[in-house]
DNA sequence: TAATAAACGCAACTCAGTTGCTTTAATGTG
DNA sequence: CACATTAAAGCAACTGAGTTGCGTTTATTA
């Protein structure tokens, strides 16, 4: 699988479902796309919004579940009642310092932002705990919403 | 107020609530306590469980919301839609709520651990992106779990 | 191109968390 | 202590994210 730094071509998305057993449709090859532009989480919410097609939500479900389970997504923690998906960048691709910067969440337009700038601080071990991913969530309000 | 770093005496988590602005009602000194006594995060059903009296699930739910607004715990990320408390080991108040530190989720047993030594870099200001909070998960195997 | 299973879509449901409003009880003052 | 005040408790009804069941559509494969 090609790496996932930027937009992937129609080509590449189609094949990318195919190679983890799913059904290359319109609809989840926009999601996949949807997820490999963002470099940070998205709730079923913002999908609903952003992809073009009035989608049921219970498809925008399913697909997420879906994705999660085929390794292309993962569950992000959140302090809301929300659920939060972004993609595996360091599973699928060699770029490891993707997902090593942290991520913006604008708090009044939802609106998700990579602060590529703003490294993560890394460890793999803290006393007796040991720590296999690291993540930099900041809250606020972006440039637009202040 | 002192350090929470063990159980309290009930005279403690009385006079807690009290420079708090909170009344020392029964139901609420014995959440207090349960914080207290709690490493790790705990969700409004968890609380429901370990405290004796059958008590209202909006009490809980509002007592957690005063507590939280008074800086005696705070939300903690969490993966599932359940919202997590823990108790602020540092001095909090309702003017300068300090929770810089990082929050440690174990992917094997999904508790929630306070590592109050590591501090998330703070900042205010970004660029023209104003951050309200910051937050440092990180995921891995617990002790317990490794 | 027909078979088949995945994905879609609709309706109805679950369940954590919220809101409104009334009652109870903690606290402060005389 | 008695009373006034107001936070907290308690009940009912609601909200909204996410789920389940099931019939229909569509991508795949033989």
């Amino acid at each position: 699988m090609k790496a996932v730094s930027g937009i992937l071509l129609m080509a590449d998305l189609a094949s990318i479902l195919q190679q983890h057993n799913l059904r290359k449709t319109k609809f989840r090859i926009e999601l996949l796309q949807l997820f490999s532009e963002t470099t940070s989480s998205l709730t079923a919410e913002e999908i609903k919004k952003r992809v073009g097609k009035t989608n049921d939500k219970v498809t925008i479900y399913r697909a997420l579940d879906a994705f999660e389970k085929s390794g292309l997504i993962h569950k992000v923690p959140d302090k809301s009642n929300l659920t939060r998906y972004a993609m595996c960048h360091t599973n699928c691709s060699a770029h490891a310092h993707i997902d090593n910067h942290a991520h913006f969440i604008c708090t009044e337009c939802n609106e998700t932002f990579c602060m590529d700038e703003i490294e993560v601080p890394k460890m793999k071990q803290h006393g007796d705990f040991q720590i296999k991913t690291s993540n930099l969530t900041l809250e606020g309000n972006c440039p637009k919403c202040i």
